[in-house]
RNA sequence: CGGGGUGUAGCGUAGCCCGGUAUCGCGCCUGCUUUGGGAGCAGGAGGUCGUCAGUUCGAAUCUGGCCACCCCGACCA
C-alpha cells in the first residue's frame, strides 16, 4: 500500500533508511555522520528517556551534568580506555577564528589561538567524571555515589547509519562508585536488569542478557554485561551495556576512600548506558513494509481520531462526541490526538498515521453517529473493526495492551525461531548464510578462536548468556573441549 | 580510508554520450467541486543544474579538484 517504503525483502537496509526518513523520525544533516532528529522521532526518544529516567531514580540514582570537553591529559589517564577510543575522537585545538586576509568574507582558524592543551570531545565521560569524583569521595560515608547523565557524545565513526551508528548521538551514562567489589558488580547487574526490563516491557523487544568476552569488553572494564536483541533480518543488535569497571578508574584518577576500619582503599566503579540506537532497535523489531510500528507504551500519540464529515455541521456533531471520548481516554492515561484538520482528507490521514506507526486509529463519520458506532484500526495487524460507542474506552484501553503484548510475542517467536544450536563449523557457516540469526555453539574459550571465526565469517560472540547451562562439548572451530555454548551472530 | 554508484525546483526524475539557459510526475499556491484508504478539474508560482576552478563566443552537458549521500570493504565497547 505504501508508495514510499522499499520492501524489507527487497533491500533491508534501504527499507530501514526509508522508515527513518519517511516516518519523519530523522534525517541526514549537513554535518558528516550526524543526523537531525525530527519531532516525531524525538518524541519517541523522549518517551524512552522519561521511562528510563524514572527507572534510574527508582533505583536510587540522581542526574548530573559534566562537560562536553575533556582535557587530553585526563582523557589519557586510564590507558586502556584512552587507547580504545583514541581512533575515533574529535579534538578541539583552537578557540578562535579570524577573517581570511586572502579570501574576503571567509574565515580561517587563527593560528595565534592554539590551545595549550587539546580538548577531546567526549566519546564517553568516565575520565572527566572520575576526575571530578576524586574531589567528592573521601570516606565510605560518601558512598555509594549513584549518578546518571543524559548527554550527547561524539565518536568519529568511519561509516554511519541513522540511529544505529552516528558520529554524534544522545545517550545516558550512569557512573557509580562503591565501597566493595561485590556491591559494584551487583550494581552493574541491577542496571542490566533495568535495561532488559525496559527492552522487553516497553520496547516489546526480547533480549538475551549476558557478558562479553574479553575481546568485546568496554575499554577499561573488568566485565561488560550486555543485552543483545535479534533484528528482523537476523542480525544482532547490542541494545545496552553495563560495565563493572573494577578499580581501574579509581586507580587512574586516584580516587581513594577511608573505609570503616580507617584504611584507605580505591573505590569500585560501574558505568552503564543506552543510546538513541534504541530507536533503531525499535524500528528493526516491529516495523513493516507499510512503515513504522510503535509499541503503545512508547508511542507519543497512542490513539489518533480521524473525523469523516461532509459538512461543517457534521464536523461539529462528530467533534462533540470526540471531545467526550478523548476525555474518557485521557482519564485512562491514554494519549489521544484528534486530527480535525480540514486541509487533509481522511484517506491521506490514514496513510500518514500508518506510516508513522500510531498504534490505534479511530475513525468516526456521520454514519457512525447515526449508528452509535466507531471504527477502530490497529497498526500492528492492520485490521479494522466497528464497535459500539459505549464500549469505546474499554475496548481501546484493552487494545493498546493487546498490541503491546502482541508485538512482544511476535518478536519473541521470531527470535526463538531464528536461534539455532549448531555443532559443527560447516553447519555454523551454513546457518549464517542461509538462515541468519542467533547461533548457540561451543567455543574453546580462547581469544584466538574467537578472532578467527570473526575474520572468516564476520560472526562475533555477542555474549555468554547469564545463567548459561553448563554442557560439555567440543569447540566448533578448534575441536578442543568446551564447557558451554556461547551466543554468536553477525551484528550491527 | 580503498572500490563502485549518485548529486538537476520541497521530493522523485528526463536531458549529459553529440555544448546553445532545463522535461515530466508528486508536492506547493488560488478557485470550485469533494471528504469511509494518499481526491478531481482549471489556473499559477517555484531552478546560481552539489560546489569550486578550467576549456569555450557559450557549460546541466567536456576536464580537474573538493563536498555530501548510498552500496561493498576496512573500522566499530
Amino acid at each position: 500500500m505504501s508508495k514510499v517504503i522499499t520492501p524489507q525483502e527487497k533491500d533491508y537496509s534501504k527499507w530501514y533508511n526509508d522508515i527513518v526518513v519517511e516516518a519523519d523520525m530523522a534525517d541526514h544533516s549537513a554535518v558528516r555522520g550526524c543526523m537531525v532528529i525530527k519531532p516525531h522521532g524525538y518524541a519517541i526518544w523522549e518517551k524512552m528517556q522519561q521511562t528510563l529516567d524514572k527507572m534510574f531514580k527508582d533505583t536510587g540514582h540522581v542526574n548530573a551534568y559534566f562537560p562536553l570537553f575533556i582535557p587530553k591529559s585526563l582523557f589519557e589517564a586510564e590507558e586502556k580506555n584512552a587507547e580504545g577510543f583514541a581512533k575515533e575522537c574529535a579534538i578541539v585545538t583552537h578557540y578562535r577564528l579570524k577573517a581570511d586576509p586572502q579570501n574576503p568574507g571567509k574565515l580561517i582558524v587563527d593560528p595565534e589561538a592554539k590551545l595549550e592543551e587539546e580538548l577531546i570531545v567526549r566519546p564517553t565521560s568516565e575520565a572527566i567524571i572520575w576526575n571530578t569524583y576524586k574531589g567528592w569521595i573521601q570516606s565510605y560515608r560518601d558512598l555509594p555515589l549513584l549518578i546518571n547523565q543524559w548527554a550527547n557524545v561524539v565518536r568519529w565513526e568511519m561509516r554511519t547509519r541513522l540511529f544505529l551508528r552516528t558520529a554524534e548521538f544522545l545517550w545516558q551514562e550512569g557512573h557509580t562508585a562503591h565501597e566493595t567489589k561485590e556491591e559494584a558488580i551487583e550494581e552493574s547487574r541491577k542496571m542490566l536488569d533495568v535495561y532488559a526490563n525496559f527492552a522487553e516491557n516497553w520496547l516489546a523487544m526480547p533480549v538475551i542478557k549476558g557478558y562479553k568476552t574479553p575481546n568485546e569488553r568496554f575499554a577499561g572494564a573488568d566485565d561488560t554485561y550486555t543485552i543483545e536483541a535479534l533484528m528482523q533480518d537476523g542480525k544482532a543488535l547490542q541494545a545496552g551495556t553495563s560495565h563493572f569497571l573494577g578499580q581501574n578508574f579509581a586507580k587512574a584518577f586516584d580516587v581513594k576512600f577511608a573505609n570503616k576500619e580507617g584504611k584507605l582503599d580505591y573505590v569500585w566503579a560501574t558505568s552503564w548506558g543506552v543510546s538513541t540506537r534504541l530507536m533503531g532497535a525499535l524500528i528493526m523489531s516491529h516495523s513493516d513494509n507499510n512503515g513504522l510500528v510503535i509499541p503503545p507504551k512508547l508511542a507519543p500519540t497512542q490513539v489518533v481520531i480521524v473525523p469523516i464529515y461532509k459538512s461543517a455541521e457534521g464536523l461539529t456533531l462528530i467533534s462533540d462526541y470526540v471531545h467526550t471520548l478523548k476525555e474518557k481516554l485521557q482519564a485512562k492515561n491514554i494519549s489521544v490526538k484528534f486530527d480535525n484538520r480540514d486541509s487533509q482528507r481522511p484517506g491521506w490521514k490514514f496513510a500518514e498515521y500508518e506510516l508513522k506507526g500510531i498504534p490505534v486509529r479511530v475513525a468516526i463519520g456521520e454514519r457512525d453517529l447515526a449508528n452509535g458506532t466507531i471504527e477502530i484500526a490497529r497498526r500492528d495487524l492492520l485490521t479494522k473493526e466497528v464497535i459500539k460507542m459505549e464500549d469505546a474506552e474499554n475496548y481501546i484501553s484493552n487494545l493498546l495492551e493487546d498490541i503491546q503484548s502482541n508485538l512482544y510475542k511476535k518478536a519473541l517467536a521470531r527470535t526463538t525461531a531464528n536461534t539455532f544450536k549448531v555443532d559443527s563449523y560447516e553447519e555454523f557457516k551454513k546457518v549464517l548464510d542461509e538462515t541468519p540469526g542467533f547461533i548457540l555453539a561451543h567455543w574453546d574459550g580462547t581469544p584466538e578462536t574467537e578472532e578467527k571465526i570473526k575474520n572468516e565469517t564476520k560472526a562475533t560472540i555477542r555474549c555468554i548468556p547469564l545463567n548459561n547451562p553448563l554442557e560439555n562439548g567440543i569447540c566448533i572451530y578448534s575441536g578442543k573441549p568446551s564447557i558451554q555454548r556461547v551466543l554468536f551472530a553477525r551484528a550491527y
